[in-house]
DNA sequence: GTCTATAGAGGGATAGAC
DNA sequence: GTCTATCCCTCTATAGAC
């Protein structure tokens, strides 16, 4: 990869980051690079394919460097405190908020939807994987569809980076909330036999008609 | 109110839902408004202001519109069948992808982060409301901060709203893993007495060496 | 209140020199 | 590969006619 483009792609992050989909412009992100305009469209061919590498490069790389931290993870609640401490790392470096950025313009912008679906497909996988690895012959995962859940847990990460851009008091409140909730989840995870196997039909009952 | 600021306002919500806050201009409202491009100035001062108003105007008609179907949830699991319904309901109107659309511009610009914050507050006020009807003397409302969960459940529903833009399969998929988490907590609200004494002490102990 | 016209900035994208 | 220069478009905002 020449240098060149290695600049733009991290010229785009950032632009993203501080001027969000509406300000990211070839001549912003080239300004943002310390680079020439015209050198976008050499190398990208347009400022939506650009933002589309930029996308995937980010998350890519972002996601390879938490994955030991995500694979070291032993419950429920090291997973919420991963997640608040990610969100925290991440708000200064900035690579949820590209994401979230690039899932609003994703929603009328055709090109930017592949880019957008793939860098959060990283964060679900990842996701995904410690969840069935915690929830394994646990009541909870014969309840609950993990791939289901770790598409909602994720996508409630891109909201509540969105939150804590307006209101950030009010979002450390639901993180908070959050990680009270794991608790009760750990709870019924660990309740006696007499209570598992009432849990257990109960959820069957409830699962037959629904 | 007079016909031309309302034609602006419904303009302007209906442009933040097609084009985006990127696409959202004077010229572009205007033109969805079916009125003259300067208007936009006489009236509101500014794209800023009418987006502030617009937003405002359509949260708060919206919110009102919900308010009885929000009064008779009687369930967890009928309030997640509210917000399934609202979702989709909404992605059509678009009261729901205009306010994740002001809330991703107003991670940059100073000027929106009021009126996304108003709005998101007055869907939080709503289920706040909700929740802690329905958890009144639960098990879990002593676990968990209602206020603090009622912020988390608004973020998530907006970033479910952008995941559905990119992948609406995942985002069918998430809110049915939602769904079965709502019967695994009404499942815990229902426990009998020697059950519910041990998890309240799991709870407290839980809560004691956070 | 509503219109046209326009100033002046910034945008995507390309041609062509080096 | 990189640069300057440029075309043509869209943008915000205002001035001024009606």
């Amino acid at each position: 990869m020449s240098d060149t483009k290695q600049k733009l792609l991290d010229g785009t992050v950032e632009t993203l980051r501080t001027k969000g989909i509406a300000g990211t412009s070839a001549r912003a992100i080239a300004t943002a690079a310390g680079v020439n305009q015209a050198l976008v469209f050499y190398h990208f061919g347009s400022v939506d394919q650009l933002i589309d590498a930029a996308c995937r490069d980010g998350a890519g790389s972002r996601v390879d460097e938490y994955h030991e931290r995500f694979s070291k993870v032993a419950s429920l609640r090291e997973l919420l405190e991963l997640g608040r401490a990610l969100h925290t790392e991440e708000s200064a470096r900035g690579n949820v908020a590209v994401m979230a950025q690039v899932l609003a313009g994703a929603q009328q912008d055709e090109a930017l939807a592949p880019a957008g679906r793939h860098a959060l497909s990283l964060w679900i996988t990842e996701i995904e994987t410690v969840l069935a690895r915690l929830l394994v012959r646990s009541p909870v995962a014969e309840a609950i569809d993990v791939p289901g859940l770790a598409r909602a847990v994720s996508a409630a990460f891109v909201g509540l980076e969105l939150y804590d851009g307006v209101d950030d008091r009010g979002a450390d409140q639901a993180f908070a909330a959050l990680e009270q909730f794991a608790v009760l989840i750990e709870v019924a995870e660990d309740l006696g036999p007499v209570a598992r196997r009432a849990l257990r039909s109960r959820l069957r009952k409830a699962r037959s008609k629904p």
